[in-house]
RNA sequence: UGGGGCGUAGCCAAGCGGUUAAGGCACCGGGUUUUGAUCCCGGCAUGCGUAGGUUCGAAUCCUACCGCCCCAGCCA
């Protein structure tokens, strides 16, 4: 049969949620509407992963005319603050997607409240009186069977009074709690009468000392959902046992909405890790400079690394959406800015680590300004001036008294190519009384600028700045932070930290026009990767961290 | 036989009974190049966890087996 090629893929996102959701449009499911919602606790800041189930959620309901909820999964005061939540409005807004409505689980406490009060009236749950440990106890194991609570078959009269009792604060934490009543017996352990309510006094950050019970998440955010008028809610792989129990909640309580949970595979990427309990670990041990620290995983760090919006969202798109356990590999994240960057990025030149060079036939005054491309492949760029000195600076890394094979940069007697200046020749190498080389003695060969060499060919091309026209400034090289793959593979995932994540050279020397780099431009160094200019950058002391390395077949 | 999932190349991932089994990343050549970059050209699964079966025809259907992941919070 001829496949009429494929217009259903012009969605250059073909997935089993987006067959599903286009599927429940073409058949007027939920009305035709497609409406989703990202629902983070704020108990942390958001990473990579979180940006994959962002771009589904306002992804899904962007391409079907929907909309998309922003959403607070706030039911435990213990780990929320408002600072989390900021900053997750903050990364949301970043990515570039705007919600609907912006939404709060605690907003919900109310109706939740008065939904579990039917509950148990018509005797779907009832408060238990066991403690934890004899919950634990009670719900039996992965293969045998729970046990009935003797609590099980109070009356109803006396759940509503110890509800009532529990909700107006007059037992202690830990003293009850109130339970669905499904099955003791279920080979879902999720559904042997699972704890919806627990007495917690902890102030919460929004409903102040309002509540003494809160919510818990399998009872809250189905009827969220459901109150929301969400359609589709989209959730990752652990929730899949949970599934019954979503359902069961809304068959039971009955509310306006029907939402439908589906779930896909999280993120997992190789060399860090993503789960916000590690990462509150990596920050609040000062492993790392906060929840931007560049090395992170978090979007803010990304964000604060050089990565751009589109590029997250690329790589969320190339990384696809299926139910297997992916590990993604970093040099995928890293192509996405990489490719985006070669375009966009203007070519700029910054030494590292300098190595005085002194053009020894070139006169001590004289200043040449030569007129540079920002872009070898766009025209329409344009140019800046860089001058040309008799005193310069090139990579410490870019001489070699004794060179390698195929070492094609400037040796003794060598000749290379200053990219965009002339060809010199390095005729003397000095030295301190320890043997350390200090600087280059060179001659240049004024018939070279702007053409090849005169019978002769000059493999090496080597970035250089002006030692007299050039400012110092700091760059900042990141490295993975974890040595090993999976870093939660080991006893103790801190162990398998990089103790070279971060290299700072204090003493870079760069073009003066990147002192007035404002924070967030980003440039590519040549011949060493695409940089950005730090939020700590100034004209006094320029700062750059390095997003990526260029792409370099010679170091391996 | 506790329940729920997943197995297509080094890593992702299309594919839904008839295609030479898409594409990306990675890798390996070759060409261009004043960035060892970019760009261009070419290569990269006789094979879809394994073994049987159904069928003219199977990665796609059936059966069995194997491997991996998740679940026993008053976390989400």
């Amino acid at each position: 049969m001829k496949t009429d090629t494929d217009n259903s893929a012009d969605s250059d996102s073909s997935n089993f949620i987006h067959n599903m959701i286009a599927e429940d449009v073409a058949n007027g499911k939920h009305q035709g509407l497609v409406a989703t919602r990202f629902p983070p606790e704020p108990n942390g800041y958001l990473h990579i992963g979180h940006a994959k189930s962002i771009c589904l959620n306002f992804g899904m309901a962007k391409e079907f005319g929907g909309w998309t909820n922003l959403r607070f999964d706030d039911t435990n005061p213990d780990k929320e603050s408002e600072e989390y939540m900021s900053a997750i409005k903050r990364d949301v807004e970043w990515l570039g997607f705007s919600w609907k409505s912006l939404c709060y689980a605690s907003d919900y406490f109310d109706q939740l409240y008065d939904f579990a009060v039917a509950l148990v009236k018509k005797g779907a749950a009832y408060v238990d009186s066991l403690s934890a440990d004899e919950i634990r106890e009670y719900r039996g194991t992965l293969k045998a069977p729970g046990k009935d609570s003797p609590y099980r078959n109070r009356t109803v009269d006396e759940n509503l009074n110890l509800l009532e009792g529990m909700k107006n604060g007059d037992f202690d934490e830990g003293e009850h709690v109130l339970r669905l009543k499904i099955d003791m017996a279920s080979s879902n352990i999720n559904l042997r009468d699972p704890a919806i309510y627990r007495i917690k006094k902890t102030h919460h950050y929004r409903t102040g000392d309002k509540w003494n019970i809160y919510p818990l998440y399998d009872y809250t955010h189905c009827l969220s959902d459901a109150i929301e008028g969400i359609t589709h809610s989209l959730c990752t792989l652990e929730f899949e046992d949970h599934r019954p129990l979503y359902n069961w909640v809304l068959e039971q309580t009955q509310p306006a909405g029907r939402p439908e949970q589906t779930e896909f595979g999280p993120l997992n990427l190789e060399y860090t890790v993503l789960s916000k309990r590690r990462l509150i670990q990596l920050v609040q041990s000062g492993v790392v400079d906060g929840w931007d620290d560049p090395r992170l995983p978090t979007i803010s760090g990304l964000r604060r690394r050089g990565f751009t919006p589109a590029s997250l969202i690329e790589f969320c798109k190339r990384i696809g959406v299926t139910k297997s356990a992916a590990v993604i590999e970093m040099q995928v994240l890293e192509n996405t800015i990489r490719e985006e960057l070669n375009e966009s990025a203007p070519r700029r030149m910054a030494v590292l680590d300098p190595l005085k060079v002194v053009i020894t036939d070139w006169p001590t005054d004289h200043v040449q300004a030569l007129e540079v491309a920002n872009h070898p492949n766009q025209p329409e760029a344009g140019n800046r001036t860089i001058n040309f000195t008799r005193e310069l600076y090139i990579e410490r890394s870019d001489f070699e008294e004794v060179p390698p094979p195929k070492f094609k940069r400037l040796v003794p007697d060598g000749e290379v190519r200053l990219r965009s200046g002339y060809v010199i020749k390095c005729d003397e190498i000095i030295k301190d009384a320890d043997g350390n080389i200090v600087e280059l003695h060179c001659s240049h060969d004024a018939d070279t600028l702007g053409k090849k060499p005169e019978g002769r060919k000059v493999k090496g091309v080597v970035h250089w700045v002006s030692a007299s026209d050039s400012v110092q400034a700091s760059v900042r090289i990141y490295d993975r932070l974890f040595n090993r793959e999976n870093p939660m593979a080991e006893e103790d995932f801190m162990d398998a930290l990089n103790p070279d994540s971060l290299s700072i050279f204090e003493h870079a020397q760069v073009e003066p026009n990147l002192a007035s780099a404002s924070p967030e431009t980003r440039f590519q160094f040549e011949r060493q990767g695409y940089f950005v200019a730090d939020l700590d950058t100034s004209e006094a002391h320029p700062v750059f961290n390095r997003v990526v390395a260029l792409r370099d077949t010679w170091a391996k």
